[in-house]
DNA sequence: TTGTAGGCGTTATCAC
DNA sequence: GTGATAACGCCTACAA
């Protein structure tokens, strides 16, 4: 069923039908009617990639989401992709490799999609390899990066204050009493890991929990992300102190491995030691103590991008390119 | 760049250039390696959408999610997006409202897009509303729907057998010697609900655990489905029936909350109660103790459901138009 | 082996 | 107010 098909009903042209579909002025009430009552029976609807075709664009914009298991930047895609069907915008995601090769490959690929903007899920496509093929395939569109930062005219990063937000874990667990706060990173593939660990850092000398000793050595870094990863370096950290009285976890999901070791243990949460993990995810609900947990903001970040995206795409100006959301601390049983 | 561009570079015509974008025969080998060079040098990608027009396939699939938040489903279109992008097909993924007919204008948005299928992502899409829309605006496009069951030419459904889960997961229990299990449902508001709650009467009165007592009486509902209403709904049933030694609970996030409660009283798992959970997703495993769980197959659906997809979009057949999985019970530390 | 012409469904630009 | 007509970028007979 196309415009000229019901042009043929209605005894009119294909112009004629293309005007009423569109709301444009310019056609005979009486003709309209008949028109939009033809278009409602033989239920048209319109081929957006004709349409596309003409107007130069196709109302889709593209998430590229890293194939690493991660249901946190799942949901922000998620997110996403419920604030633009508001607006009849659809999203294609597509999962990359995690490599910056297999990023920059994954904006190709996005490219050939004819997508109005992308968005990139994550730092890990904070890399030059990325920013590159940027330049090569999405030269004329807007790309949006969420946590996680690139360079470029028409690039926007939203990223979180990863960094300070861990750094004021550190206070904050210092400011209770704990002296021996130590850190589980996760695994150091992204600039993200490195800014949460940065800032373990920082809070750790700050807070003056490490007196002589070496603040680098407050931290454990375990083989994946997971759960089962959380409860094995738990275990190590007990062996080698057990006077550890402070936690931080790069993830919930890290954090939710720590607290099974505890409970093993018998070691009460927060009596005996407080923990605290970052992303503030359903995880740090589904732990038993919920977690206290750094709201690392993903959620409204994506809101951030969607605002930029739509008006960017409405023709409006996306503001500023590179903004940086503060991260809080959700206070909850584990601290 | 358009082929015509780079047809005018080559000193050729468009067809040729066509022709080697295509790997299609009938080019001097000369000729080709000549063109293939220029679209490189210049980075050339095809315009997917004028491609599409002509072909009259958009290498797109619809994918409709419920908006009632389900990391689940989210999961298993993840899943199928992932299995989808190694065939070089792009998902787009729109999120649509939870009612028969929010989700019936669902169908009618992704026909818009020109998708060559849909997948539709769980039993709330089993209505005759839904089905009435299909006929109206997916007429030709194979359907796919996800845990649920809708009939039609055009349809697929890959569905598992929860109710005989839950059922079999009621006879786990009492193989225990768990005399007085109870079942927590989530909202009755979509066919999944049924069939689990059927399942479990069903199971109650096989294992003869109700005695004179209608079986009904052992079911539960709370008013959301998250942590916190499992732990509202087991504090009342310890209130009524502290005897209660055996828990189903329609989700794992229910059986999350259900634990909380459990541990705040005290109450030794599995040692004074066994837990079984739906889902046999990451909150099983966030949970302490690990959660038994009944897996409902959910990402084995998606492999189903992009194995038939795929068959379907290279022309093959995609086999029997409704197929059923059987779950399993996944043992924990729960039970 | 290569090029020409027509068409895919729509919108935009003109005449009328 | 209405209707031809030409794009949009690509593919595919068919002709050369």
């Amino acid at each position: 069923m196309t415009i000229y098909d019901i042009a043929k009903l209605a005894g009119v042209s294909a112009s004629s039908v293309s005007r009423v579909i569109n709301d444009k002025p310019g056609v005979n009430p009486e003709t309209r009617r008949k028109i939009k009552a033809l278009l409602e029976d033989n239920n048209y609807v319109p081929n957006d990639i004709a349409r596309g075709l003409v107007t130069r664009n196709s109302r889709l914009v593209g998430i590229l989401v890293p194939e690493a298991y991660s249901i946190h930047l799942m949901e922000g895609a998620y997110h996403i992709t419920g604030r633009l069907s508001e607006v009849n915008y659809g999203t294609v995601i597509i999962k990359t490799g995690c490599t910056p090769s297999e990023c920059a490959e994954g904006i190709r690929s996005i490219g050939e999609r004819n997508v109005d903007a992308v968005v990139l899920m994550g730092s890990r496509y904070a890399n030059e390899k990325v920013a590159g093929a940027i330049r090569q395939f999405m030269e004329k569109k807007p790309v949006f990066v969420l946590n996680g930062e690139i360079t470029g005219p028409n690039v926007y990063s939203v990223i979180s204050d990863e960094s300070g937000g861990v750094c004021s874990c550190v206070n904050f667990l210092a400011g209770k009493g704990r002296r021996r706060i130590v850190y589980i990173s996760d695994a150091m593939d992204r600039p993200s890991s490195f800014q949460k660990r940065q800032g373990f850092l920082r809070g750790a000398r700050a807070a003056g929990i490490c007196g002589e000793e070496d603040p680098e050595s407050l931290i454990y870094e375990g083989r994946n992300n997971d759960i089962d990863s959380g409860e094995e370096i738990m275990e190590r950290i007990l062996q080698e102190h057990p006077d550890t009285n402070g936690l931080i976890c790069a993830t919930d999901m890290l954090a939710c491995g720590a607290v099974r070791t505890l409970h093993r243990k018998g070691i009460r949460i927060p009596d005996r030691i407080s923990v605290i993990g970052v992303d503030n995810s359903s995880f740090a609900l589904a732990c038993y103590p919920k977690l206290t947990s750094l709201n690392n903001m993903i959620l409204e970040s994506g809101d951030e991008i969607a605002s930029k995206l739509i008006a960017s795409l409405e023709g409006r100006k996306p503001g500023a390119s590179k903004i940086m959301l503060l991260t809080e601390i959700v206070e909850r049983e584990s601290t």
